[in-house]
RNA sequence: GCUCCCAUCGUCUAGCGGUCCAGGAUGCUGCCCUCUCAAGGCAGAGACACGGGUUCGAUUCCCGUUGGGAGCGCCA
């Protein structure tokens, strides 16, 4: 191998990895599988919106897909500093873009700035007023000597002056693309506060680092021009970018963690159009009635992820999965989730042994395959259903001691409660239900194929539609066979699956009906619905005593009219 | 508004000038299997945005139109 690949994911600590950046990591360390070094570094130079408690989460979101990183910050074993290049916290490394930035200064490359927010926003305005873009040049008669002494007094910025002549990027997978001078202006490099801006901490760090390629999203695509001239500018060598397309919703909009609200916030407009105004105090006592018509006013507003969860709760809704958390929750394996991702933007090209396509795949193979040259350039919007099918092959593949064992993992964050049924009994439940789930929450689910094993006896419904038509129809009629089944089960020894079936199949010989006659009446009485794993598992999994009790419920409750 | 990017079935995509009346996956529909569901098997509907070129020949190359997206911060 000749050159080492140096990559890089640099995220900034403001909430959970989004699923975007998730891919966007995905690819930068698959490119530098066996080819060179993938590195972490925290873009913390936003002092008002990072948190550390941001930057773990995101670790964690990516230990979890299985995305380990060769150096950046410590973690489980991940991580350290072997070519000491570190820190990889750019908060830490404030010494380091001030030389950068004094070096230009030298050079007349960046100069002092000391407008306020305000006044450019003036200027701002008044430029859209009259329809033209805004840009920040230096002024024609501008002193040198005046500004740098101003420097040392007053509170300013520093700005980059960017070179009069159109700037060139070229991109592995969009090729040259031409910025003209005309548009691209003085940009900050150095905040009020101290801190650099994003344009010269990536810049500065990619070089300090020996990052090769650039793997980020297209919507990094404006900036490149600016990041370009920043090296010229500083003499650092230029890495390989890489612009991967956006991933859109459904609709065609950018995935946006904001999604979340607008989901929540249509829900509300509609509980309260429907219900009227008790809705609307319901969720103001959640959220605060000032917070909550604050919210609902501000189509850009974001509630605490918290109380969004809550409010969620309350009206009964799926907040769209947007974060990694989110797909975690929802039961999502990891394997898949990221085989999937992988698939939004790139594909390996290849057939399988059926000559199909080859789209199912493992993170070796991806590390193996992955190239720029297949990245696409369209936008990809994120199919929920696609995932879903293969997450469900993927469950359906496992062994049932491997499933139990991620189901165990997933319960136990997500479920503990479920862990108090003994081991025994979801063990024999995880075996009947494992080729009937989605994922992994569809176990324990409300709606899911298994719900009926975790209600109360008395505790779930009958549906009418199912009661209609197994236990009111027909000659003889469901509750006639039901009772009769009733009696046949009493006795069945052992309380088994095959001894149940055995026994009902008999029975419904000794009755010259078929044994969906007298199958689905016993379904409908012991899981409240027409749809359930075969007869003999859901009822031995429930047990005697609960069939019983089941049955006498749903003749009392469903005798017919 | 300005700049930049993009354009094959609903969605993800294969296709890098003839092998394409366009292939796969997912979703959808029907049939089979079957005590129901799931799984499985089989079958089916479903796309090259439009208009100009270039070429013997365009889904593939060029230009334009239209449509979509992103960016335009002392956020990253």
């Amino acid at each position: 191998m000749g050159e080492t690949i140096v990559t890089r994911f640099a995220p900034s600590p403001t909430g959970h990895l989004h699923i975007g950046g998730a891919r966007t990591a995905l690819f930068n360390w698959a490119l530098a599988q066996g080819r060179g070094r993938f590195l972490l570094r925290i873009e913390d130079t936003d002092r008002a919106r990072s948190s550390e408690h941001a930057a773990r989460g995101i670790l964690e979101d990516l230990a979890w897909l299985g995305i380990d990183w060769d150096e950046g910050p410590e973690f489980e074993g991940r991580g350290g500093d072997p070519r000491s290049v570190g820190p990889f916290r750019q908060a830490l490394r404030l010494p380091h873009y001030d030389v950068c930035v004094e070096r230009l200064i030298a050079e007349d490359l960046a100069y002092p700035a000391f407008e306020t927010g305000e006044e450019l926003e003036l200027l701002r305005a008044a430029a859209r007023k009259e329809k033209r873009g805004f840009r920040y040049r230096r002024a024609a008669g501008w002193d040198r000597e005046a500004a740098l002494a101003r420097m040392a007094a007053e509170e300013h910025v520093v700005r980059f002056r960017m070179p009069q002549a159109p700037v060139g990027v070229v991109d592995a997978v969009l090729g040259n693309v031409e910025f003209g001078e005309e548009h691209l202006d003085d940009f900050v490099i150095r905040k009020r506060d101290g801190f650099p801006t994003y344009h010269l901490a990536v810049v500065a760090d990619d070089a300090a680092m020996g990052v090769t390629h650039v793997l980020r999203g297209q919507e990094h695509l404006n900036n490149t021009p600016r990041h370009v001239a920043l090296q010229r500018a500083l003499g650092f060598p230029q890495p390989v970018y890489v612009h991967l397309p956006v991933i859109a919703n459904p609709d065609g909009s950018k995935l946006s963690k904001r999604d979340k609200d607008k989901a929540a916030r249509a829900a509300v407009k509609a509980a309260i159009a429907e219900a009227g105004e008790g809705a609307r105090e319901r969720f103001a006592a959640c959220v605060g009635a000032e917070a909550l018509e604050g919210w609902l006013g501000d189509k850009r507003s974001q509630l605490e992820p918290a109380l969004l969860a809550e409010l969620a709760a309350l009206l009964e809704l799926e907040l769209p999965c947007i974060e990694v958390e989110d797909f975690r929750r929802a039961g999502y394996l990891p394997e898949v989730v990221c085989n999937y991702l992988a698939l939004l933007g790139w594909s390996p090209g290849e057939k399988d042994a059926e000559d199909r396509d080859l789209e199912r795949f493992d993170r070796d193979f991806l590390a193996e395959r992955f190239s720029a040259e297949r990245v696409g350039r369209s936008a990809a919007s994120f199919d929920l259903e696609k995932l879903g099918a293969f997450d469900q092959e993927s469950i359906a593949g496992l062994s049932d001691a491997d499933f139990y064992e991620r189901w165990s993992e997933w319960l136990t964050r997500y479920a503990p409660q479920a862990l108090e049924r003994e081991e025994s009994w979801r063990r024999r439940f995880a075996a009947m239900i494992r080729t009937r789930s989605r994922t992994l929450a569809d176990p324990t689910a409300s709606a899911g194929p298994g719900a009926f094993a975790w209600l109360p006896d008395d505790g779930y419904a009958f549906d009418p539609k199912a009661v209609a038509k197994f236990l009111h129809k027909g000659e003889p009629a469901g509750h006639v066979l039901l009772t009769a089944a009733s009696e046949v089960l009493a006795a069945v020894e052992p309380f088994e699956p095959d001894a149940i079936e055995a026994a009902v199949r008999e029975l419904a010989e000794a009755r010259s009906v078929g044994m969906g006659k007298i199958a689905q009446p016993l379904r409908v009485a012991a899981t409240g619905g027409s749809a359930s794993p075969p007869l003999g598992e859901t009822l031995a999994i429930l047990g005697r005593a609960a069939v019983d009790r089941r049955i006498r419920r749903c003749l009392g409750e469903c005798a017919p009219a």
